[in-house]
DNA sequence: CGGACCCTTGAATTATGTCAAAAGGGGTGG
DNA sequence: CCACCCCTTTTGACATAATTCAAGGGTCCG
């Protein structure tokens, strides 16, 4: 009965010193430039295997001195902040192999709490000896610049004025590419978060979220089963999620 | 009868050779390094003084090919694209000193269009030999990646689910500060956009814009002849901007 | 003096939020 | 294996902030 019983089969190498996770932000940083070893193995010592950690668990709340950046390894980690009046703002959710904590840099410290949204591994770079790193890599130097290039335009995407149906075709669709790129199946997948968190990030109420879903099945654009998506119409989820789009 | 006839006097230093503008996102890059004269000079050197453009001028469109970030040196610059339903949505208002361009690392073209809001002269960053230049100035990369994660902060700031009167409310102190920090009145400023553009940027129509304006008013906070504005109240608005500060 | 544009104001509409309640799973313990 | 509880999700009814539509009034500029 459950369309969603086959579960895709992650793909999470751990780099063998010459090479990174096939999925991290960092992978192809050395190969593109033509590093020599020694390069690399600098980049592999900065690296620091943490976790895992359950579902729950807080990875960093706000106010904490900065001094790492992250690529998740395994699982799904949402970071968020409270703010003045208790509202919860979900400022986004990362996946396997993208970064986390580029918006501490500017203040060296966290501006949002983050936490693991099942189990959850982390690749953890000190972000000093990082920066001193890409002064002689500049490969590197252009992949971080890139990445937070990137965090401002994801960031802008945001913020723009968008209706619950654009807001929510574009958050499904945002979901199957980033697992599509990381050779998951771009139609069919498990989402960890509860509908609140989805609501929190797309700056709508739980309720609508929910109405918006079932509208969407009704519609035949998706099939989903509490957690578990499949796009059945991936076309007119990207026709309406096209003003939101921005790669 | 008008009470903004006094206009502050700016102070547009074009910096020296040694210094740079002092109001300039780059200034201090240097000196708290204790850099000698000839990186200085480097620096110098890839800076370009264009302008002044009249108002209205479009100084890139969205698309164009991204080669250098550029520093309000004076004026004010909107940034906004128009979505593929034709809405218009306004990234960010940049003042004296501001960087503009950040956001168009990631994909080498400018996400956006910008267009002088009055006459308006910049200081052109090319960005490829800051970034080279960058590896030899650990400063230089470190404030460059201060800025690009402090606009991630802002953008972040602005996706969040917030009602016009602290939106209107933040945007009046965001404003307000950055004129102070440059060495204006934090009380009395004109702005430069019109209506429309307040409301596309913070994502309000323009009549809820002026709606809001007028209640302000009625309330004794502000102080508003069309578009030039004197704070009454800075700690009631700054009370009703919290949930939305962030620095 | 005319025209264009911007801003304001009012009235009606609507998308989304809020409140409340029920339904559905999943886990736990008997 | 069933009964119960807790938590998330769904659904409905209602409330409301903000938009939209429409008109009028200022102001600037040619």
């Amino acid at each position: 009965m459950n369309p969603f019983r086959t579960k895709p089969n992650p793909i999470t190498d751990d780099g063998d010193g010459l090479t990174f996770c096939s999925s991290c932000a960092f992978a192809g940083v050395c190969h593109s430039e033509g590093y020599d070893k020694s390069a690399l193995q600098e980049l592999h010592c900065l690296v620091q295997h943490v976790g895992p950690y359950p579902a729950g668990t807080l990875l960093f709340r706000e106010g904490d001195p900065f001094n790492a950046i992250a690529a998740v390894r395994s699982g799904m980690v949402k970071t968020f902040r409270i703010d003045a009046s208790g509202r919860k703002q979900v400022l986004g959710f990362f996946l396997l192999g993208e970064i986390i904590g580029l918006d501490a840099i500017h203040s060296a410290r966290f501006p949002c709490n983050a936490v693991a949204l099942d189990t959850v591994s982390l690749c953890r770079f000190s972000f000093p000896m990082m920066a001193t790193l890409a002064t002689r890599m500049p490969g590197l130097q252009t992949q971080l610049f890139r990445l937070l290039s990137q965090d401002i335009n994801k960031a802008a995407a945001m913020a723009g004025d968008f209706s619950a149906d654009e807001r929510m075709a574009a958050f499904v669709l945002s979901i199957s590419r980033r697992f599509a790129s990381r050779g998951f199946s771009p139609n069919r997948f498990a989402l960890s978060m509860s509908r609140t968190d989805i609501g929190n990030y797309l700056r709508l109420a739980a309720e609508t979220v929910s109405r918006v879903v079932r509208r969407f099945q009704d519609e035949g654009l998706l099939l989903v089963d509490r957690r578990e998506f499949e796009i059945l119409d991936m076309a007119r989820l990207r026709c309406l999620a096209l003003p939101l789009l921005r790669e």
